[in-house]
DNA sequence: CATCCGTGGTC
DNA sequence: TGACCAAGGAT
């Protein structure tokens, strides 16, 4: 029987670690670093809280969509303390738009565990900050790194794809996940942990883009495996992903005398959990006939489908909903809340709400 | 590990 | 226009 043979490949830990390569960073980062509002200029020490609140609201969530965001909730609540003391539904309804608000939720919960039982001070290490809602490994070692100086390495979409190319590793992700992340945690230095977390973040924003990446700028020309193979571009290599599902449903704009809507607060967990909706039957993949749908009506009335429907993509299916208009002739008593159409923009409509009110109000002006 | 969570930008 | 995907976490 024949003896297996040595894999050729190189185990990562062998993996030579450039020299160098993060003081060569940490300089294009010094000269290029783009001014955020969460970022502290001048050396003045960072700030818990704003880094905090700045790296929930960035999860899987591009700089120039949590800019207003992140000056909106400062200016509201300055300190974990104000955040803490904040109605829950206060938070949710800022945090509308923003989308993933299971993150809010936490933010919340976050805030009042550090507030209360923590005595206002976020942990200052990767395990301390990951037994807290919200925070997981990336989001740990980011707090870690920028807020307290830690060691730690912040490993996200932008660094996978960065490691990736540095040292031009093929496997596919997510199998290849812990692999990059041990390679990124060898690159991280001892000084300056938190600005080299921000600046490997930054490279992968702007020049190591997902395509076309601008390799003749970028500061580890010279050191970049995948470059020097010419197969920057492709990589990181992805598992195939299946195609979305379309689900549909009816949505029922019920209007009262005095112009109010029906409102109903969907579950606390799940799709757009604890916030606000238009009632409509369940979502499902056959099409609705309206007689059908109005065993799920909120209440009785002469119900007429308004033209067209309202679409909307969520990330495993995307929803085509169309929109019944009744008249609710009485003020007796319906599951959920009656809001004034002048109040809807400070309720925590998630956008598919908003995209159904905006419809709903075009068809009946 | 796979799946579920929003939204907006990009080509 | 459809597909990709972004400073991920919870289950």
């Amino acid at each position: 029987m024949l003896a297996p043979m040595p894999q050729a490949r190189r185990a990562p830990e062998s993996a030579p670690i450039p020299k160098h390569a993060a003081r060569r960073l940490l300089a294009w980062y010094d000269a290029s670093a783009r001014e955020l509002p969460w970022r502290e200029r001048g050396g003045a020490p960072p700030d818990p809280y704003r880094v905090w609140l700045s790296e929930i609201m960035l999860q899987q969530t591009r700089v120039a969509a949590v800019v207003p965001y992140f000056a909106e909730f400062i200016r509201r609540w300055p300190t974990v303390e104000a955040l803490a003391a904040a109605p829950l539904d206060e938070v949710l309804a800022a945090w509308a738009g923003l989308g993933y608000y299971a993150r809010a939720r936490n933010l919340h919960a976050c805030a009042r565990r550090v507030a209360g039982e923590l005595g206002g001070k976020f942990p200052a290490t990767e395990e301390g900050l990951c037994a807290l809602p919200g925070i997981g490994p990336y989001t740990a070692a980011a707090i870690a790194a920028i807020a307290f100086g830690a060691r730690a390495a912040a490993v996200d979409g932008n660094v996978l794809r960065v490691i990736a190319r540095l040292f031009a590793v093929e496997e596919p992700l997510p199998a290849a996940k812990p692999r990059l992340a041990a390679l990124a945690k060898a690159l991280t230095p001892a000084t300056r942990p938190g600005d080299y977390a921000q600046a490997i973040m930054d490279l992968g924003a702007t020049l190591c883009a997902p395509r076309d990446p601008d390799c003749g700028a970028c500061p580890w020309r010279g050191i970049c495996a995948a470059r020097a193979r010419g197969i920057a571009a492709r990589l990181p290599v992805r598992a195939a992903k299946r195609t979305r599902p379309i689900r549909r449903g009816i949505a029922f704009w019920a209007q009262r005398g005095d112009g109010a809507v029906l409102l109903r607060r969907r579950p606390d967990s799940g799709l757009l959990g604890g916030m606000m909706e238009i009632p409509s039957t369940p979502w499902r993949a056959e099409p609705w006939e309206l007689d059908e749908a109005l065993d799920a009506a909120p209440l009785a009335s002469r119900w007429r489908l308004l033209p067209g429907t309202v679409g909307h993509d969520f990330t495993h299916f995307r929803l085509e909903l169309a929109v019944a208009a009744g008249r609710a002739r009485e003020a007796r008593k319906v599951p959920g809340e009656w809001c004034a159409l002048d109040e809807l923009s400070a309720r925590a409509l998630p956008t598919l709400m908003r995209k159904v009110t905006r419809h709903a109000l075009a068809s009946l002006a």
